[in-house]
RNA sequence: GCCCGGGUAGCUCAGUCGGUAGAGCAACGCACUCGUAAUGCGUAGGUCAGGAGUUCGAUUCUCCUCUCGGGCUCCA
């Protein structure tokens, strides 16, 4: 039989039969690789494993278990929910269903009826039948007057079909279609179900089976608010059931770590109702933790040639009018509020007013790059919808910074900026950074083209300076100047961007800002936005989640309980307190009101980092019994060595 | 803002096919005085989110409002 050539990824050659398939080649390779074989790419395409191979194809395989064979396999498992919900609700209509991170949905229109918690195990069940069944995918590819027939009932899939090929396809359609300009591609699972969709698919649903489907919601068609809202069901699919209960297991593990749930379990903070959404009162425990970090924040910038300011919560119109916030940004605003003498706003940054410091008086580039930093409340009206805990709120506290520097200090001045930002965030123990570049819009903007593009060049020469990696976000800048974004990997490996470096080259002329340059002439200072934790109550939200409530001893509310056995030891307990807090241990003593393994229990439930028992032994040799978190106990540690070890601890700020 | 689902004691929840409610934990009291993750007994605690409607009677049914949650949208 005539033999073709294929290039593997490795850059070998392989003579294979002529009638070959992907997946044949896969299996000639070696059986286990035709067993996990679930797509492949032919030359850059990515293909089913029925696809044929041709002389001088290069060929890789997509296995089941890597994040390309999953997502198909997640793609494929929403084929068929679409398939069980099409056979549950007759005359529902189908729109689009993608592969997303660790799962997929699907959106439907039911005509007015709802998915509800309830319908998820029929749905669930109808996928075992169709899984059961181990339906072939068929891909074909069918001419745009055939598809349009072949879809008459589904004017959702008309309308991508129609946009496709009016050449108005935008990214959520390509994924959908695949085909050249006067063909589409479909895939048929017998002739129970048929899609529009660019593939590629398992070869058969006996493949799929372990997903779960998680939750229903609602969607706009294609995003859009005004559009027909549409019922999505959630659900998440993985290669084997391992990989899916770990999964599963990490999402409980999310759960467990919610900062609204620990916040209340530990007596942190709280959004009572009276206050309205999105506004929070911050209890003794949780204003602990806050007022160590923002110290800490302080003590940091103090030594990072920062100078403090403080501005008003509240300004005149006239300030916002001038900075173009009242012009863009009136819908995130708080209302107005009008008084005797004008109309007044909460602000919802802090820029104007730094920029009115700036002003305040001739500047000389002597003075550049001049820092200005504030932890600075402010207020935006979030929509209702979109408030989330600490994460999304309408008041909060911004690490904010405002930059004034010359064009020639941009650079070195970003690069000392990223430096300074991953070592704030070490110390709260986030090791795992990712850098975004965001770059000019090219439809929105303001400003010369040459200053953007030497201010990017700035951006991106720092980033490689520090030799980190960094993706780049074309086109996502404000129109006001290009940016980076830098994201933190938490303790279960979720990213939460955290902290950004914009460079603004509106307000400066806004405000009309200038300083004195060497020769004498006037000349626009470039101003930099940035903060760090973004914002102090994010950011302690974040943290929350990161430490799952356990905060390192030099941010823990209570860093020492001191539990006497008995009544007898609860003055010696008050004397070994007093020689603690003397050396600035934060220390309660739990009187033995209740059983010691009571006390011990709920001291260890609130986390505390070391828990002191006192008893006969200890009064005798002033020692103390040390349960530290994490730790086996340890009998009779001399006071004295214990201060020592808890002080150094805490004097290292050690995570 | 939009769709869906909730709101019962400080917390977690049960319950009432319409006759104004109950548990565990927490709190408080008494007893126990205990060496490393829950001692026992008792007491107190609720306008069943708020308002309106239907009804002899509403926490329960209906409507509205507020609020929380899951998404969507939004985050110059």
């Amino acid at each position: 039989m005539a033999e073709i050539s294929i290039t593997l990824p490795d850059g070998s050659l392989r003579e294979v039969a002529a009638d070959s398939t992907v997946l044949s080649l896969a299996t000639t390779i070696s059986r286990n690789l035709g067993k996990a074989a679930i797509a492949g790419v032919v030359n850059g395409q990515q293909v089913d494993v029925s696809q044929a191979l041709t002389n001088n194809d290069s060929v890789e395989i997509i296995t089941v278990d890597s994040d390309r064979g999953r997502h198909v396999l997640r793609h494929s498992t929403a084929h068929v929910m679409a398939q069980a919900v099409l056979n549950l609700y007759p005359g529902a209509k189908y729109t689009i269903g993608p592969a997303i991170e660790n799962g997929f949905y699907y959106d439907f229109d039911l005509g007015g009826r709802v998915f509800t918690e309830e319908n998820l195990a029929n749905v669930e069940a109808e996928m075992r039948k169709v899984i059961a069944a181990n339906q072939p995918f068929v891909r074909a590819e069918i001419s745009i007057a055939e598809a349009l027939t072949l879809f008459s009932e589904q004017p959702y899939k008309c309308e991508i079909i129609e946009r496709v090929t009016g050449g108005a396809a935008d990214g959520t359609d390509s994924a959908e279609v695949g085909g050249s300009g006067d063909s589409v591609s479909i895939y048929r699972n017998t002739d129970e179900f048929v899609d529009l969709c660019l593939g590629p698919h398992v070869p058969s649903t006996g493949r799929l089976g372990h997903f779960k489907l998680q939750k229903v919601s609602s969607a706009y068609w294609r995003g859009n608010e005004k559009g027909p809202v549409l019922q999505r069901i959630y659900g998440t699919a993985w290669e084997s059931k391992a990989a899916l209960e770990e999964h599963l297991h990490r999402l409980e593990e999310a759960e467990r770590r919610d900062h609204r749930r620990l916040a209340v379990e530990l007596d942190l903070l709280s959004f009572p109702t009276e206050l309205g959404g999105g506004l929070a009162v911050w209890h003794p425990k949780g204003a602990i933790v806050r007022k160590l970090m923002e110290d800490y924040s302080r003590s940091r910038h103090q030594s990072g040639g920062y100078q403090f300011v403080f501005t008003p919560h509240l300004s005149n119109a006239t300030l916002f009018q001038t900075s173009g916030h009242l012009d863009f940004y009136a819908d995130g605003m708080y209302p107005p509020m009008e008084m005797d003498n004008g109309t007044y706003y909460p602000k919802p940054m802090n820029c104007p007013m730094h920029c009115l410091i700036f002003r305040g008086r001739q500047r000389s580039y002597r003075e550049l790059p001049l820092r200005l930093f504030e932890l600075g409340t402010v207020y935006r009206y979030e929509r209702a919808g979109t408030l989330h805990g600490l994460m999304r709120i309408r008041g909060f506290t911004q690490d904010d910074s405002h930059i004034y520097c010359t064009r020639d200090q941009l650079q070195d001045e970003i690069i000392s900026l990223l430096d300074f930002v991953m070592s704030v965030l070490k110390a709260f123990g986030f090791e795992d950074f990712s850098f975004h570049l965001s770059t000019k819009d090219p439809e929105k903007y303001v400003g010369s083209d040459e200053i953007w593009e030497s201010a990017t060049n700035a951006l991106s020469t720092a980033l490689e300076t520090h030799g980190v990696e960094y993706s780049v976000k074309e086109g996502d800048a404000a129109f006001y100047g290009p940016k980076i974004d830098i994201h933190i990997r938490d303790a279960i490996g979720r990213t939460w961007q955290l902290s950004t470096i914009q460079c603004d080259f509106n307000l400066p002329e806004r405000f009309d800002l200038e300083y004195v340059a060497t020769d004498g002439s006037r000349q626009r200072p470039i101003m930099l936005h940035r903060a760090l934790f973004g914002s102090v109550e994010r950011f302690f939200g974040v943290l929350v989640e990161h430490y799952a409530g356990a905060f390192p001893t030099w941010l823990s509310p209570v860093q020492v309980k001191i539990l006497p056995v008995a009544e007898a030891h609860e003055t010696y307990a008050q004397q070994v307190a007093d020689s603690l807090i003397a050396s600035g241990i934060r220390v309660e003593i739990v009187e033995a009101n209740d059983q010691l393994g009571k006390r011990i229990r709920t001291a260890k439930m609130e986390k505390t980092p070391y828990v002191l028992v006192v008893g006969d032994d200890d009064m005798a040799a002033d020692t103390v019994g040390v349960n530290a978190r994490g730790l086996d106990v340890e009998r009779g540690v001399a006071v004295s060595e214990f201060t020592r070890r808890i002080t150094e601890e805490i004097s290292h700020s050690v995570i």
